[in-house]
DNA sequence: TATTGTTATACTCTATAACTATA
DNA sequence: TATAGTTATAGAGTATAACAATA
């Protein structure tokens, strides 16, 4: 991703971080950007809104899952799972297959296209992940998503995750 | 915060994340929402715009830094931070003084009534940063933020963060 | 020619609420 | 009365580029 706004300075911007590097929600906010920023060399390609590679992710995990517990799973509104789920499944990439029981919600699930555009999807975040985490060692790297996960189960609490 | 859109059900919904257990960005993606959702429990009254009390605190540990070193230790636009500063400067809190080399960069400070504001504010995210950590052993938690810190170090090459 | 900072503009993401259809 | 999902709309956040002043 050429950047045209940040500056190509040579030299390094020396910076105290004072009490803010034990505080989370900066570090947070400042890695998330690092995150975010670096995955669009390896997905942006493909042609995926923010979010829908996760949704299929989610979907090819739970197969028949519903739209609302897609949002509560990534605290997203419900309205904005519409919104791209719609166009995964305009794309041919997702179907809604009416659930015989209750008629209020549609069990979601990947189309073969789907299934492929999954497999191609998740080879580049895999690689945009190692890619962040370079310079760490593998018990580090498990660290930190385990610490990842765990901060996200302690507090989301309307969602039960069932990890491997 | 109370949200009138997410679900208040009592039933959890029960989740497999499957690859995505191993991915940072889907992780990042989800743990930085339940940072951001649950600050605004703490700091929304005190009436600042996403980003500013960051800016308030890495002027504080860097009096007479420039806009664009905030810039690039945030990842964030130049013309981003303009803004926000502007609004802080107008409500008293910071102030720019012209530097005497270089008439190019503004060198930012805090006004006493800033310096007053950011000790409120840091109060506020540490007590934040305390209630999403709260399920967390010291170890535990200071190796989320030493892992983060690393995270942002090796990714940000422009920026050479000055830890105590 | 390059950098700091500003402005204007457009775009993406997120939030709110009213609505339907089902239960 | 509550839930799943849709729609419309507004707002916050971010990106792009042209510009002035200075180096």
């Amino acid at each position: 991703m050429s950047d045209p706004d940040l500056t190509k300075d040579s030299a390094k911007t020396r910076l105290k971080l004072g009490v803010l590097q034990h505080n989370l929600g900066y570090l947070m906010r400042v890695a998330r950007n690092v995150v975010t920023q670096s995955s669009g060399d390896y997905v942006d390609d493909l042609g995926f809104a923010t979010g829908q590679i996760t949704l299929l992710g989610l979907i090819a995990a739970n197969e028949g899952i519903a739209q609302n517990d897609l949002a509560r799973a990534l605290l997203m509104r419900k309205s904005q799972v519409t919104g791209l789920i719609q166009d995964l499944v305009a794309r041919g990439h997702v179907e809604r297959s009416a659930q015989g029981g209750d008629r209020r919600f549609n069990a979601l699930s990947l189309t073969p296209a789907g299934q492929q555009a999954w497999r191609q999807a998740r080879e580049r975040i895999g690689q945009h992940s190692a890619s962040v985490l370079q310079g760490f060692s593998d018990a580090e790297r498990e660290q930190l998503l385990r610490l990842l996960r765990k901060m996200i189960a302690t507090n989301l609490h309307e969602v039960d995750f069932e990890l491997e």
